[in-house]
DNA sequence: GTGGTTCATGTGGTCTGACCACAGTATGGT
DNA sequence: ACCATACTGTGGTCAGACCACATGAACCAC
């Protein structure tokens, strides 16, 4: 058994402290100096705790806010997720084809839900984004778009877990998404995928969404399965 | 635009250099000491951004290595995944109904790969959860076999990705896996339902599977869909 | 020669104390 | 009443020190 380390302990306290005072995000954290002193350890162990935590997208902090501030609560597990992927994938302990899978997963489960659960306003913003895609005039434009289109139907599902995980995935892949548009050349199939997939959705026809979501991935990134 | 932080520089030093280089888990970053002097900045820096690096599963480090030695590259996202749903949890910024949904999600697409892609040997692994589950005098013993057996599953499907977030969301939720196995009383029900899902996998029948899981967690965890 | 012991070296982990740029607040003058 | 100024405390960074530990080389006994 390894011994603790001095920051982990720091680590463990300020989380029972939120737990315990249900804290949550908009709430304050003492200050470094006095939270190293009520824990009697130094500045840095401290430091290096909150750093953990502002990695875990749990705290932020930001220079000179004034007295009684301390780091302020929040809740941004996207860019946790989103280095965690890059990384991984810069280390090759994952391969772009298990990206592209899991985001297969999600589509297909999310456009399920999202047909399911259609409001008039959720597929206005649809609407919009495929408007934007059309009057897109650079491949950059289109793409962005594009990942507010299949973030959008994430997002309709109503899970935030899955909803950030889709948003870390899509990111992951950007670089694939401009090479992918740009080899394609023009966007007009990618349109019609498009189109197929919302009409599906606004019909409540989940399976015809499911299987619009998978042609649609299937010919983006054709070597991934 | 906020200026970038020291440690924040050090963090893209080191991750330009993880994929310039090629390293891949095993390979050595320098010392503290050395990256500090490479790269200009005070030792605390390059901690704070090691630190970082750790949290994401990316690098790992001990004390006292002797000599040529620093923080060692790895590939262990799982403790990442998992901290970021224990503290979220925690500050109420995710539910457990979306996390156990999430699980829904990825049970239902590993059971319909695992039913495609079955070998004899995987299913070897099944099934000696499945008999330690029976054996089992405890509900912790139980319920360790049961993590082991859903886990078994999702690693089946061959997605390292996938299989490390049902890591992290099985670790989230084993508080109320506990409780639920203690409420339910007997484990006869758990069981038949455990077996369901081995048979139509080793069948290879996708939709059975889907829905044995499906009836599964619906019914282990009821208030949450 | 061989095997075990000691010891110097360098590591990560921690601490102290200092300085900076910045944001909020109070203070002062107009 | 208003605006500029100084003050205060913050997070961010740095330099330098010490500790416990793991390693490897030098050493000694056999």
């Amino acid at each position: 058994m390894r011994r603790a380390r001095t920051f982990e302990d720091v680590l463990a306290q300020i989380e029972r402290r939120i737990v315990e005072d249900g804290l949550t995000p908009g709430d304050r954290l003492p200050g470094e100096r006095h939270l190293a002193e009520q824990l009697q350890v130094s500045r840095s162990s401290v430091r290096e705790a909150l750093r953990v935590l502002e990695t875990l997208g749990v705290v932020s902090s930001q220079a000179g806010r004034g007295p009684d501030a301390g780091a302020i609560l929040t809740a941004r597990p996207d860019s946790t997720l989103t280095d965690l992927l890059r990384l991984h994938l810069g280390l090759s302990s994952l391969s772009m084809r298990e990206v592209v899978q899991t985001r297969m997963m999600i589509e297909q489960w999310s456009a399920a839900r999202a047909a399911a659960s259609r409001t008039e306003e959720s597929l206005e913003r649809l609407r919009a984004d495929l408007a934007a895609m059309d009057a897109a005039e650079s491949v950059a434009e289109f793409v962005r778009h594009d990942a507010s289109f299949h973030l959008g139907i994430a997002e309709l599902a109503g899970n935030r877990l899955i909803a950030a995980t889709m948003r870390a995935l899509r990111a992951a892949v950007e670089g694939y998404a401009i090479e992918a548009v740009t080899r394609l050349g023009d966007t007009a199939g990618l349109m019609a995928d498009h189109r197929r997939i919302y009409e599906a959705i606004a019909a409540g026809d989940g399976d015809a969404a499911v299987a619009a979501v998978t042609g649609h991935l299937t010919r983006t990134y054709p070597d991934a399965t």
